[in-house]
DNA sequence: CAGCAACCTGATCAATCGGCCAGCTTTTGC
DNA sequence: GCAAAAGCTGGCCGATTGATCAGGTTGCTG
């Protein structure tokens, strides 16, 4: 149960020196990502303990020794799972300055996350049941990528504020606000569509929920929606 | 798997004939209860397929055939913990009508749910592990009552907002808004305190938390915070 | 074509899983 | 005070868990 494997921001691609896919081998590169893509799926169901290697395997369509032949350990695989999500969620907004301006800025980040709930539910699953269970595999990446990422940003908003440009609202509880309100539609995405009476999201719907959060979460922050709602 | 025990509301109390309390044995009630608990941390961190009926046992400080003997089976337990969160999401704000001032009752709703998330944090943490497996074990409730609750509060909103006394958001979404908002913070709690850079939520925090989401949400949709923001 | 290294997997391991039951202990009823 | 009933649990069951390894297959090099 190797507490902390990252610290650098990554995950930690897995362990160094044993089992780099050397040559490039075609036929591995595939197994690999469907190994990482039928994991994913399972992980994102069951959790880490609830996730067995045999049905990742079945899904796969694979033996189950070469699971571990490619990824040597559960918690291996897991974990290059894990630094998958991490530099996809990462990239964005990183670049925001006080120079720009605050309604843009929140528009195109709720739009991103709930393009990417959209887009990749699997991953927002899993990360949501990594933290669900105390976020046992990245505590470190939480407590320091993250943090000073959420500092960061506090500190922006909290400028924009001084300035008077927008609503003074607590800046760590409003992305928390983004953060969980987008997240919803792929974690709770079974529950969301039922009650929709839905059998699966479409593009018009989606559009409907940016539309519907960016709005009301920029109202209570006293911005008015950008120009052009529909990017 | 039984697919769906639930239907009339209530997650179906176990099976009806075997196995009820019968006499008021003490020890009987206190085991019970104790199972429960354990059963419920066992459950929300790992999710049902990932808990393990011996460290359910070992939490509650009783042999692994004990367990069986109150519950019989993994499922039941399950079942008998879902049915428990059930009654406690149900009772509120089913009373709700056009009548009522729109500011007064999404305010009280969101506090409702912030206390819940801080006072049940667990029983939260449990239900999301449900959805997000899909709700093999809730479908029916979610399609029956759950969808109804959510049309019936939808039409008190739509008459609010079609007697211009909020302004015009998506119902449904709005819920969910309120809903992901507040649960969040019991669900990642995790990752909330230790970007906070806390040990554990305290009653200051969880104030300020329920303002912030207030504010921002009755803003959102045009209302003014009710004059008692303090209960 | 030979030889070697890398690639892959069937068979198997101890540990743990959920569940079951014989039988012991405690309580109840007369 | 004794027998019947109810409460409880140690020990065991087959199945499945993550993991290992010997040995077969494949493909590149000379």
């Amino acid at each position: 149960m190797a507490t902390d494997k990252l610290s650098t921001g990554k995950v930690s691609s897995a362990k160094q020196p044993p089992r780099q896919p050397k040559k490039i081998g075609a036929i591995r590169d595939h197994n690999y990502q469907v190994i990482l893509s039928a994991a994913e799926v399972e992980f994102a169901q069951y959790g880490y303990n609830g996730a067995s290697i045999q049905k990742i395997a079945d899904r796969a369509g694979l033996p189950k020794a070469s699971i571990h032949y490619y990824f040597t350990s559960k918690e291996n695989l897991y974990l290059a799972l894990l630094d998958n999500i991490m530099q996809l969620w990462n990239g964005y907004f990183d670049e925001i300055t006080v120079a720009d301006d605050p309604a843009i800025v929140l528009d195109q980040f709720i739009r991103k996350k709930v393009e990417l709930s959209y887009s990749h539910p699997q991953s927002s699953r899993l990360f949501a049941m990594e933290i669900i269970q105390g976020a046992p595999h990245i505590r470190h990446y939480i407590r320091s990528e993250m943090r000073t990422w959420v500092r960061n940003k506090g500190a922006v908003i909290e400028e924009w504020i001084r300035q008077k440009r927008m609503k003074a609202v607590d800046p760590v509880h409003l992305i928390f606000l983004i953060w969980s309100s987008t997240q919803h539609y792929a974690d709770f995405d079974t529950q969301v569509l039922m009650i929709m009476n839905r059998a699966e999201y479409e593009r018009e719907m989606i559009d409907q929920i940016a539309d519907f959060l960016s709005a009301l979460i920029l109202t209570g922050c006293g911005l008015k929606t950008p120009a052009t709602p529909r990017a």
